[in-house]
DNA sequence: CTACGTGCAAAAAGTTTGCAATCGC
DNA sequence: GCGATTGCAAACTTTTTGCACGTAG
């Protein structure tokens, strides 16, 4: 009946990388993230420990209009927040809070079942590179950037 | 120099699907709404009409979570507001008005260029169909659904 | 007479899978 | 040792584009 289950390294550093994350990852920067711990680690592997976290409930997928899923932390998402996309480095961030009476929006009849307010700009280390000397984040370790 | 240009009955098939949906097309939608009035346009060509419709600045690009773009009159997109998407029929409708006061809900630092709300749920036939009889509206024409 | 439209094949982009080698348990 | 897991490359999906040739403004 039940599937065995072993714990390796690969499904180790996928599932820390996503949930140490702070923000949502792409497969591509879980992949990337993973290979700090897991050196040799293929993409196969990252997208199938992905497809079962998800399906284990341990993680949730994040949709943004135009790009592919990103992935974070089941517990965050359990908290309703949304998303802001950098365009500068391409990250994305979560954004906490949320706007009240959207229902009374709609049109008579509509039934509302949920929502996804996504932002876009330039994030605060981007941002902030433009405006005084022009260099790059890009790349950089992404870190929890949320404020009261 | 200036490129001629010639106006075929594909073209103003593909234009008027789209000026006057009242809603979002995706491609395949405008692909068989102007079969009715030029029934041999293939989906090449109402891929190249689009493009240059885009460019003409004639029509805008709406891109959803997870879906390809739709298109909707350049004037409409002009007036913000948001969408709808309906996950029983998969249309998409405009939604008038939209909230305030959301640069507030970013971390300090972060730019905000831009936003986009998205609602789905059911639209009006959808949730009407469903609560009477569960018949499905889905392919039935597109109209305009708005209430002041 | 050329720009335009069409069908088809195949490119992008993203995701999934076949299968032999590997390595938890 | 056994079989779940891995990793590479190749297959797949979905959307979009290039081409060669016929059509029509």
């Amino acid at each position: 009946m039940s599937v065995e289950r072993r714990t390796t390294r690969q499904q180790r550093a996928v599932r820390s990388a996503i949930l140490e994350a702070g923000r949502p990852l792409s497969i591509e920067e879980i992949h990337e993230e993973a290979r700090a711990s897991a050196p040799t680690i293929g993409l196969r592997t990252v997208y199938r420990v992905v497809r079962r976290l998800e399906e284990d409930r341990e993680i949730a997928p994040v949709t943004l209009p135009g790009k592919p899923n990103r992935y974070e932390s089941a517990d965050v998402a359990a908290t309703h927040h949304h998303h802001f996309h950098c365009e500068s480095c391409d990250r994305v961030f979560d954004v906490r809070g949320c706007v009240s009476r959207l229902q009374q929006l709609l049109p008579t009849g509509f039934v509302l079942a949920g929502h996804e307010l996504t932002f876009w700009g330039a994030c605060e280390e981007c941002s902030t590179a433009r405006s005084t000397d022009g260099a790059e984040p890009g790349r950089s370790r992404g870190r929890q950037v949320d404020r009261a």
